[in-house]
RNA sequence: GGGGAAUUAGCUCAGCUGGUAGAGCGCUGCGAUCGCACCGCAGAGGUCAGGGGUUCGAGUCCCCUAUUCUCCA
């Protein structure tokens, strides 16, 4: 650690006890402080957030805020939690100052219409003061500019100096976590290194002076769309303390990059790249900031199941993982280090999160893979960017630099820097232009889709309740309409041939979900049939789609719900087969084999799982035969719901990074499988009948995936391919077993004819074109032939033509023509060979040929001495030779 | 979700404004060597990702699809 002399407070008179100081020993005293107070820990929640509207757990509080939003019960009246979360909207900060992070921790307590404002504000106080022995002389408050109430607290019941009790506008605040709903006045404490700066004229702005560490949250009202206020019936709480804050003032160190929650990570850096963090400039030190900061932020979002891509979190991942590769080689590291990187990241934080431990391997292969693929990307930019400098232009043109970051992902600095080393410059105006430019295209092009039909539908589901789902027992089952969207358009009624979709209350059609296909069907009642052709989910209402063959229907109808049993009996043979999969696969291959996607349609099912190589034809069959014997000793499935901890210390597999509720539903094929799974299944092994691999492949780096059939789906896949097999056998008069060898035979034989041939053919052209040589007319000092050559292709045409132009000399000019196929009078070839001084007497092979083409209804061209031309009208041929050798002849003479 | 680019021999890639598909490495054979490596000679190996279109003619131009890379949201 670069601090020294540790203190706890610079004020600390007489701690009552020894105050935290490690980033450990201050997460712990947090949440000890709450929990003694009634609160309920919490794990921190994933970094891939349940909310579809954010990519990433931005905040401390995302996991609460359903139930903030009153869209889920509170999981007790009062929580705390110590919460890991992303932000990259600052990430050109991030090294830059004392405090911007990509990974952060948010402690927080959380009153969900529990306590409110004046407990939280004097147990942040009282924590900020005792626990962490913070001297009041070191502490600024903040208030919203309106909130009378929270400053009256501050200065009469905690007794803060009022001079020390700053006013502040909603910008700073006040929170809302939209344009309508919840929301209220914040209240803030902030750490003020220089206290003997008095009193008088705070400025908040001033960080090299003031730290905000706590957000006290105070949320009372509800606005509604007009702007107004309202009072909420139950007033909540949320607060945020930032750990590597608190941990920068206790440590006394000059800004967060520098405490034993990252410092570790830039002295591995340090190492890597030969040199002394302290001894650096500003920008050697800020590069190591970022790889210290990003290191954390890239080893959490892989172990949370983020892998890189060019799209959403992956993305995300993609741009920090390069800037880390980008700044170590900035700083001198020429070989391939995100590993160690990594590894140093995960002995750092394995103690606060153990889980990195589990999915050491899986971090560290993902960075390795990440950081080839980048450094490859590097070397071609490098070399485009050559290309480019090879020109000698005066300066890098802002398209060019664009176009290599754009199209090829090579960084701007490195553009700069390379060039600078050429003594050039890059149009930074012009790059800047470029990439305005693209965003406006991304832009217009956007606006065009939605509000469309999926809006509909969202708003449909968003305003129904959850859908009872009574598929697992029954097929058949009497439901109620409680909302439709007909023809894209939500409506009250439909009619026959519309095209809807509609919610029910409940249903026994299963939604598309866990990748198993959606129940089809019929709904029928009172007239009306509908032919509902696929039902997905829509957070937990079930929206089917389908049409209405006859009647109409409306909301309040009630129906009769029916499932498609041979669909479904397929789905679900499919759908056991897949777990009876994952189980071989585990068995056979690896058993640290894990999913990474499924599918279950009513035809075939397909798998994915991460393993870094092919599985080998051999295993394949392994694997079939354990899965088709697991199926002949038919078992009879357990399915049950049991609490999530109950099912995992069964040994269920779950789906990484998937969510799951407390309660969870157990598939379990007793002694072979048991999973986590919503969808459905067989009730016995032998229900699937038959299992049959039909394809193994990759589909991304280290992710392979098996295709398979099951059940009836088997039959189909037989009868395909019988289709394919039979004709064959019939055509080449062989025995299925004796068909590739046979083909194998035949190609080979085509082949070596279809050479012969062409040897022949060109032998035949040859000697033809020798006996023209001596057809060849003198005129002057030049040679003329013009003849016609059947039976020759394109090709050898050209050779004879050449050929001959060779032995005529300089002054040689010959054209031929001919019918390639002497059978065929719609395909003419022609081709003229000009020797040297007959191109420079005038006459041009390709302009030339082209206008003898004319004459058979074609066109051609080619280079000055050798041109080939083609035409349609073979009857013409002759006449257009006739009409060339006149052509050439004027013109040779005239020259 | 929206741009840009790429896909050619087993591998890495050339192939200009449409006119007979190439190189290096690897592979096979022969030579040289006691043998290996190096070397010399010869050879095999391609539906130019797939499908449409324009054209007398498409690896090359246009459209669609697939896959990969990349930027933006």
């Amino acid at each position: 650690m670069p601090g020294t002399g540790f203190f706890c407070s610079p004020m600390a008179a007489a701690p009552r006890r020894a105050c935290p100081r490690t980033g450990a020993e201050i997460r712990a005293a947090f949440l000890d402080f709450y929990e003694q107070r009634g609160h309920k820990a919490m794990a921190s929640a994933s970094l891939i957030p349940d909310d579809p509207t954010v990519l990433l757990t931005i905040a401390g509080m995302l996991p609460f805020k359903p139930v903030f939003l009153g869209q889920a019960p509170a999981p007790a009246p009062r929580a705390t939690s110590s919460q890991k979360c992303i932000r990259t909207n600052d990430i050109e900060n991030v090294g830059r100052t004392a405090r911007h992070h990509t990974f952060f921790e948010m402690l927080g307590n959380f009153s969900f219409g529990d306590y409110f404002k004046e407990q939280a504000i004097t147990w942040a106080w009282e924590l900020s003061t005792e626990v962490f022995g913070l001297s009041p002389n070191n502490l600024v408050v903040s208030v919203f500019r309106e909130d009378d109430e929270a400053e009256a607290i501050w200065r009469d019941r905690v007794g803060v100096n009022p001079k020390r009790i700053i006013r502040l506008d909603e910008a700073d605040n006040f929170w809302a976590s939209g344009p309508t709903g919840p929301c209220g006045p914040c209240s803030e404490i902030y750490y003020d290194f220089k206290p003997e700066l008095g009193d008088d004229g705070i400025d908040l702005e001033d960080d090299s002076r003031f730290i905000e560490f706590y957000n006290l949250v105070f949320m009372q009202s509800n606005r509604d769309a007009g702007g107004t206020l309202t009072p909420l019936a139950a007033r909540n709480i949320d607060t945020g303390l930032g750990l590597e804050r608190m941990a920068q003032i206790l440590q006394g160190v000059p800004n967060n990059y520098e405490t034993d929650l990252i410092y570790p990570l830039i002295e591995t850096a340090a190492q890597l790249a030969g040199v002394d963090y302290r001894a650096l400039d500003t920008k050697g030190k800020t590069s190591l900031k970022v790889i210290g900061d990003h290191s954390r932020a890239i080893t959490q979002l892989i172990c949370d199941g983020v892998t890189a891509s060019n799209l959403g979190r992956g993305y995300i991942l993609r741009r920090l993982l390069r800037r880390v590769v980008r700044h170590g080689r900035l700083l001198g590291i020429d070989r391939p280090f995100l590993a160690a990187m990594g590894e140093a990241s995960i002995t750092l934080m394995a103690a606060a999160y153990p889980q990195l431990l589990e999915r050491r391997e899986v971090i560290l292969a993902e960075l390795e893979r990440e950081e080839a693929r980048f450094l490859e990307t590097l070397e071609r930019g490098e070399k485009l960017l050559a290309e480019v400098l090879a020109a000698k232009p005066s300066q890098i043109s802002g398209e060019q630099a664009f176009e290599l970051y754009d199209t090829y992902g090579f960084p701007l600095e490195l553009t700069e820097e390379i060039a600078e080393e050429h003594g050039l410059t890059v149009d930074l105006a012009g790059f800047e232009a470029a990439m305005e430019a693209q965003r406006q295209r991304a832009k217009a092009a956007a606006v065009s889709i939605d509000l469309t039909l999926q809006g509909a539908i969202e708003q449909m589901a968003a305003a129904a309740e959850a859908t009872a789902f009574k598929g697992y027992e029954q097929l058949e089952h009497p439901c109620c309409v409680l909302a439709l969207v007909a023809n894209g358009e939500p409506a009250e009624r439909a009619g026959a041939g519309d095209s809807v979709q509609l919610v029910l209350d409940s249903t026994p059609f299963y939604g598309e979900g866990g990748g198993q296909v959606g129940d089809r069907g019929v709904l029928s009642g009172d007239g009306v049939i509908v032919a509902i052709e696929g039902v997905s989910r829509n957070r937990s209402v079930f929206v089917h789609s389908g049409q209405i063959e006859r009647g109409s229907l409306a909301i309040g109808a009630l129906v009769t719900a029916r499932v498609d049993a041979a669909c479904r009996r397929r789905a679900q043979a499919n759908h056991t087969a897949t777990h009876l999969l994952q189980a071989a696969l585990k068995q056979i291959v690896d058993p640290a084999i894990g999913q990474a996607g499924s599918l279950v349609d009513f035809d075939r099912l397909r798998f994915d799982f991460h393993c870094p190589r092919a599985v080998t034809p051999a295993e394949l069959e392994q694997i079939e035969a354990l899965i088709n014997g697991w199926i002949s000793e038919a078992h009879t499935l357990q399915v049950a719901e049991m609490a999530i901890e109950q099912a995992k210390a069964a040994g269920a597999v779950a789906m990484f990074g998937e969510k799951y509720a407390d309660v969870v539903r157990v598939v379990d094929v007793p002694g072979v499988s048991m999973e986590l799974c919503g969808g459905t299944h067989v009730a016995n092994t032998a229900e699937i009948g038959l299992f049959k691999i039909v394809s193994e492949s990759g589909v991304a780096a280290g992710i392979r995936r098996i295709e398979a059939v099951a059940g009836p789906a088997v039959l189909a896949y037989l009868k395909e391919r019988e289709a394919v097999v039979k004709p064959l056998a019939e055509r080449f008069k062989a025995q299925p077993g004796e068909i590739v060898e046979r083909v194998v035979a035949l190609a080979d034989e085509l082949k070596a004819t279809q050479k012969a041939l062409a040897v022949a053919r060109s032998e035949l052209a040859s000697a033809k074109a020798g006996a023209l040589v001596h057809k060849a007319e003198p005129l002057g000092d030049f040679r003329l032939l013009v003849a016609r050559l059947d039976g020759v292709d394109g090709a050898g045409l050209q050779n004879a033509a050449q050929g001959l132009a060779d032995q005529l000399g300089d002054g040689a000019a010959v054209v031929l023509g001919g019918l390639p196929d002497p059978a065929d009078l719609a395909k003419v070839i022609l081709v003229a060979a000009f020797g040297a001084a007959v191109v420079a007497a005038g006459p041009k092979a390709g302009a030339f040929i082209g206008g003898v083409a004319k004459a058979c209804g074609g066109g051609g061209g080619g280079r000055p001495n050798l041109a080939q031309a083609g035409g349609r009208d073979g009857a013409a041929l002759d006449g257009a030779l006739v009409q060339a050798r006149e052509e050439l002849r004027m013109s040779l003479l005239e020259g």
